[in-house]
DNA sequence: ATGAGTCACTATCATTATGCAAGTGACTTA
DNA sequence: TAAGTCACTTGCATAATGATAGTGACTCAT
C-alpha cells in the first residue's frame, strides 16, 4: 500500500507507528514478550503466512526492535529476540492489553493481567513519573531545545535506523543481516 | 489486505488491534485527542486521501471509538468526537508517544509531553493501580471466571460492536449512521 | 544410506487495500 | 450569479497481503 511517508513527520506517534504500525508487528511483539523466538513458533502462534512473517520479522529487525541471534550454524538458524528498544515497547503493549481487557470481553469471562513472578493480578495505569498522578488531562508534545533538557533520560540501545525499511526488504536476499 | 479474521482470537491485544490496527486509525485518534473534529481538519492535519479518511472515520465510528455528531443540518455536517471508549484509549496513545519520544529523536531536539492544564512536563510510565509499582516483569493475560471478579471495574460505554467492520463500510452509503 | 521430517525461508499469483485525481451535491458568501 | 466550502463518492493504477507450493540444508529413524 505504499504507505504515506510519515517518516519526516515530527510527531512521536507517527514515528512510532513507522516501526510498529504494520498489521502483524504488534502481534509479533506480543509473542516476543511471551517468550517466542523462532520462526515457526511465531507462525504457529499467529497463523500468519510465512511470506508475511518474513517481511514483518525483517522489518522489526531493521527497525531495531528485534535482533537476529544465531542458534545453529549449518544450516544457519536464527532466533528473534527483543532488543532494548523492543523491550521498552512493553508499556504500549500493556496499555493496549488493558484497554482490550476492559472493553472487549463482554461475554461473561473476563481477562486479567497477571505478574508471572508474583502471580498477582495487575491493573496497568499510566501515571506521571514525578508526581505519580494519573495522566488524564489533555496532553500535547512540544519540542524542547537540547540545552533545556534537565530530567532527560534518552534511553540506550535505540537511535532510529532508516526509513522505508519495507521496500528494501523484498529486494534483498536473506542472510546478509547477520547477528 | 483481507486482514486475517483475528476477531475470534481470545487475546486482548488482538481484539484491540481489530479496532485500531489499521494504518491511519491511531493517527486519527491522536488528532481527535488534540481536539480535531471535522473531516477537513483531519484531512489537512494528516495529508490523508479523502477516500481513506472516510473509510477510517467510518471504521472508528463503527468500532465505537468515535461518534458522529451533527453540527449542521441541510446539508448534514458531522463532527467526529471521541466516545468514552475512545477516550479510554488515551493511555495507549500516551505510552506510544512516550516511546517515540524516548527513541526516535536523536537529532538534537527533544520532544516532551506537556500537560495542557498545568503546563508541567509529564513523563508517562505504567504502574499497577493497586501497588503503584512499575510493571516491568513478564505479564500474561489469563481469563477469569465471572464469579471470581472482585476488584473488577468493567468500565462504561464500551461493549464491542461487531466484527468485520471494514468490509461493510464500502458497501454502504453514508448518512445511515446518524447521531 | 535411504527416505521422511524439520526449519526457515522464497516464489508465484490471485485478491484486497490504498492513494491519487477528479467529480458531486448542498449549501454559504461575495 | 459565480465562486467557494465541506464532506464526501467514483474510478482506476498500484502496492501489500494471503494462500499454496517449493527449496535447501540439514537431522533422525529404519
Amino acid at each position: 500500500m505504499q504507505h504515506k511517508s510519515l517518516a519526516s513527520v515530527n510527531c512521536p506517534v507517527a514515528r512510532s507507528l513507522e516501526r510498529v504500525g504494520e498489521w502483524w508487528s504488534i502481534l509479533i511483539l506480543r509473542d516476543a514478550f511471551k517468550g517466542l523466538k523462532r520462526f515457526d513458533e511465531f507462525q504457529n502462534s499467529l497463523g500468519i503466512a510465512p511470506t508475511m512473517l518474513t517481511r514483518r520479522l525483517n522489518a522489526l529487525t531493521d527497525a531495531g526492535l528485534l535482533r537476529r541471534q544465531i542458534y545453529n550454524e549449518r544450516p544457519p538458524r536464527y532466533e528473534y529476540v527483543l532488543t532494548p528498544l523492543g523491550q521498552d515497547f512493553r508499556p504500549v503493549l500493556l496499555t493496549l492489553m488493558a484497554w482490550g481487557n476492559r472493553h472487549f470481553f463482554p461475554e461473561g469471562k473476563r481477562i486479567v493481567l497477571v505478574d508471572l513472578n508474583s502471580g498477582a493480578e495487575v491493573d496497568p495505569i499510566v501515571v506521571d513519573r514525578m508526581s505519580g498522578r494519573l495522566i488524564d488531562a489533555a496532553i500535547k508534545s512540544v519540542s524542547v531545545a537540547p540545552s533545556r533538557i534537565s530530567k532527560g533520560k534518552m534511553s540506550a540501545g535505540s537511535v532510529a535506523r532508516t526509513k522505508s525499511v519495507e521496500n528494501k526488504i523484498r529486494r534483498r536476499s536473506a542472510g546478509q543481516r547477520e547477528t
